[in-house]
DNA sequence: GAACAGCCTTGATCAAGATCAAGGAGGGCG
DNA sequence: CGCCCTCCTTGATCTTGATCAAGGCTGTTC
């Protein structure tokens, strides 16, 4: 069977990945009026929790516009960022009722929700809608699995030039479908989400980025607004086989 | 729909969990006989690798008998393991050529293989395969997720404790259903393996384990034989939290 | 049973990153 | 404008786990 994009001009939103991304890849019109019709949107504001870890999570969605994190917590407080959603990321698990991490707004965050039983139903009876799901978790399990490496293997050094490295190819992708040039971009995440990310310490971060800035591999205007003038010469700090990997 | 496990009496390897998992949970003859067809069994020896990254694959299995890894490597040769399978688990993505991890057997391993394309063909035109496939795949998402905790917020000692914690749990699960009693069982992992799985060296892997056998947590016959007289004690250090998690 | 190999333990020292502490930059608001 | 608040930076010191090094245990081979 082949992957066939739907136009997109029939599709009255068109940021809306569940229709572009999770279904219309593999759709028919009559897949895509049923969600339609059991579609709603939601806004939350930066900082917002929008789901606590055994919360009661009553629909799944896809984020829009906007930037949430996933993340773990220890008894004693300590905190591990275990997922990053952006534009397209696809939240919630169909046939489980409970939130299993904290979900957070980093910015302002619009979701494309779906209430879990429709969704669920309409999953059983349209194979195309498991298989997409199946395929964009695969995706999410191998990122996972990088970011293991990252957490268990590498310095901070190399842990903070592997996320620079991670947003900056993710930012490019979206606005020209693929990496090239000099980079631009504005960090999504505080210096302490990116500790939380990195399984750092806001402290390391700032010393590290600052580093990186000092030595010329990144350029910063402000505390948030990163250029990457060489590219490779960022990958060459993350510690990655400059060859293989980057599958995802 | 409801799920109904079949009778394991018409199977005639009781064992292949992609019939008693993937597949059966919710099946009929027709398929298993599709799938009975396609299938063959592969031995790999301990130490034995079963698929370097970017080996092509062409074939998905699951796990009959026996531990296998898989790992990934930075350029310099730094190791993390980002996959432990065990009996029942599945692997090798739908979908894709290439090997993305080293996979590697660390005890005699049996595996129940499927030659991808025919297995993809199957998964198209039976829907509950994807599906199971998706339940399976979003466990080993939390699974791994778990682990990008314990990566980057444990110390050494909760670490080890967690890794224990979750052989003897793995291990009572299949052996009774669920966890009870004092709980023996025997390492399946070398000290360096275990420090790859927990981001770790394999002296301070001996340190800790040393460490909670002298305080009593743990008790040791021989290297490898690991009785754990008070689970809730072993608990106790790992951090985690006593009463929520573990929904995989 | 001696020699060897693989795996494990333990000790001494070192270094990366955590922790503790102080202060700076920018932005919103009275 | 001045105040406060959040976010960030930088310095000094401490701690955990890495690294370097030596030797022990067990099982296998000849």
């Amino acid at each position: 069977m082949e992957m066939q994009e739907i136009e997109l001009t029939h599709v009255d939103c068109g940021n809306c990945p569940i229709r572009h991304r999770a279904v219309c890849a593999r759709c028919d019109a009559t897949e895509l009026d049923q969600l339609e019709e059991m579609k709603y949107y939601r806004t939350f504001e930066a900082g917002q929790t929008i789901a606590w870890t055994g919360d009661k999570l009553d629909f799944v969605a896809t984020v829009v516009s906007g930037i949430a994190t996933l993340s773990q917590t220890l008894e004693d407080g300590r905190t591990q960022m275990v997922g990053l959603l952006l534009p397209s990321d696809f939240m919630g698990r169909p046939g489980r009722e409970m939130a299993t991490y904290d979900v957070t707004a980093t910015t302002e965050v619009v979701m494309c929700c779906f209430r879990r039983r429709p969704f669920e139903d309409l999953m059983r009876s349209t194979p195309h809608i498991a298989q997409r799901l199946l395929e964009m978790t695969l995706d999410e399990l191998d990122a996972a699995r990088e970011w293991m490496l990252l957490l268990g293997r590498k310095t901070a050094r190399e842990k903070i030039a592997s996320l620079l490295a991670i947003i900056a190819r993710r930012n490019a992708t979206l606005k020209f479908g693929q990496a090239q040039g000099p980079m631009e971009f504005d960090l999504p995440l505080t210096r302490e989400a990116m500790a939380d990310y990195l399984g750092l310490t806001l402290e390391t971060v700032s010393r590290q980025v600052s580093a990186l800035k000092r030595e010329g591999v990144i350029e910063l205007a402000g505390k948030r607004h990163v250029s990457v003038p060489d590219f490779d010469r960022l990958m060459l700090e993350t510690g990655d086989d400059t060859d293989g990997g980057m599958l995802v």
